[in-house]
DNA sequence: CATCCGTGGAA
DNA sequence: TTTCCAAGGAT
């Protein structure tokens, strides 16, 4: 097998971001609120966001002390807006459970709200600096082409990890560095599409390239459309919703927003079963 | 295992 | 203009 980490930990440390979150003081609670605005939203719109947040609540036990729905208001437009609240709960759970302290340990981070494979062992090799295989999008792309020939990578395993983890350094430190080296590399080199192989540090070792680029196909579903769907709709109260003084509003104004009446009460109806808003005496609110 | 869940920028 | 994609997780 090839030795993917030397060159990649050599390059990282040549080359990688200066991202906030990467400061050596930064801190778990920064680094957990960093993963859970990172799930699906690109990094150049976290950073701000990132920043606001840990401005107005910088420990766990802070933000376990404001409402869900302040937390949904502070999350604005990164989307996805019950991770605001997934964090939220994991706040509280952090607080009551852990004396405030991010917990370290992967099984006591796998129980917190809105916490998964990934994002619990990020913040034990990040934040912690244990030595565990962290598996993103980015990482599977890289691994996926690099040992495996394969133009992307196939659906998440539970699988992957194995996989990583047969990879990774011994030592904690390079473990950890090789892990964000592996995402870095599919973010800015190993991209989806239009790969930079010309600047890439394992381009002489990677099986997609010695094979000559071949398509092997691509198992990754089109996403739905967006104008139009539920989704939009909901995005289009809760939008609302934020931006509505007290963050609330009556319910006729906010069916006024969105022409399909039926799609509309979906949209309202769905939002109160996920926490997101909440309804009474004709009015409907973010969380209290 | 498939589907659902936002939003905006780039190709 | 449309399509693709972005440090996933819950159900």
């Amino acid at each position: 097998m090839s030795d993917l980490a030397t060159p990649l930990i050599a390059w990282y440390r040549e080359t990688a971001r200066d991202l906030p979150w990467r400061d050596p003081d930064f801190g778990a609670w920064g680094i957990l609120v960093s993963e859970f605005m990172l799930q699906q939203t690109p990094v150049a719109r976290v950073i701000p966001r990132l920043e606001a947040w840990l401005e107005r609540w910088p420990t766990p036990a802070a933000l376990a002390k404001a409402s869900p729905g302040a937390a949904v208001e502070q999350w604005a437009n990164l989307g996805y807006p019950r991770r605001a609240l997934w964090l939220h709960r994991a706040a509280v759970q952090i607080a009551e459970q852990h004396g405030g302290v991010v917990p370290r340990d992967v099984d006591s981070l796998l129980a917190l709200t809105g916490v998964g494979d990934y994002t619990a062992r990020a913040v034990a090799v990040f934040a912690y600096g244990d030595r565990h295989p962290v598996v993103d999008t980015n990482t599977r792309r890289v691994l996926a082409r690099s040992l495996d020939g394969q133009s992307q990578p196939g659906p998440p395993s539970p699988n992957d990890l194995a996989a990583m983890a047969e990879v990774l350094p011994r030592d904690e430190e390079p473990a950890a560095v090789f892990n964000a080296a592996a995402m870095e590399l599919g973010a800015v080199v190993c991209t989806a599409r239009a790969a930079k192989c010309e600047s890439c540090p394992i381009a002489h070792i990677c099986a997609w390239r010695n094979a000559g680029y071949p398509d092997t196909g691509d198992r990754r579903r089109r996403q739905a459309a967006y104008a139009g769907s539920d989704r939009q709709a909901r995005g289009a109260v809760l939008q609302h919703l934020r931006a509505a003084s007290s963050h609330e509003s009556a319910i006729e104004t906010v069916a006024a927003m969105w022409p399909d009446a039926l799609q509309r009460d979906r949209a309202i109806d769905s939002l109160i079963a996920d926490g997101l808003a909440e309804a009474s005496d004709g009015m409907l609110r973010l969380p209290r």
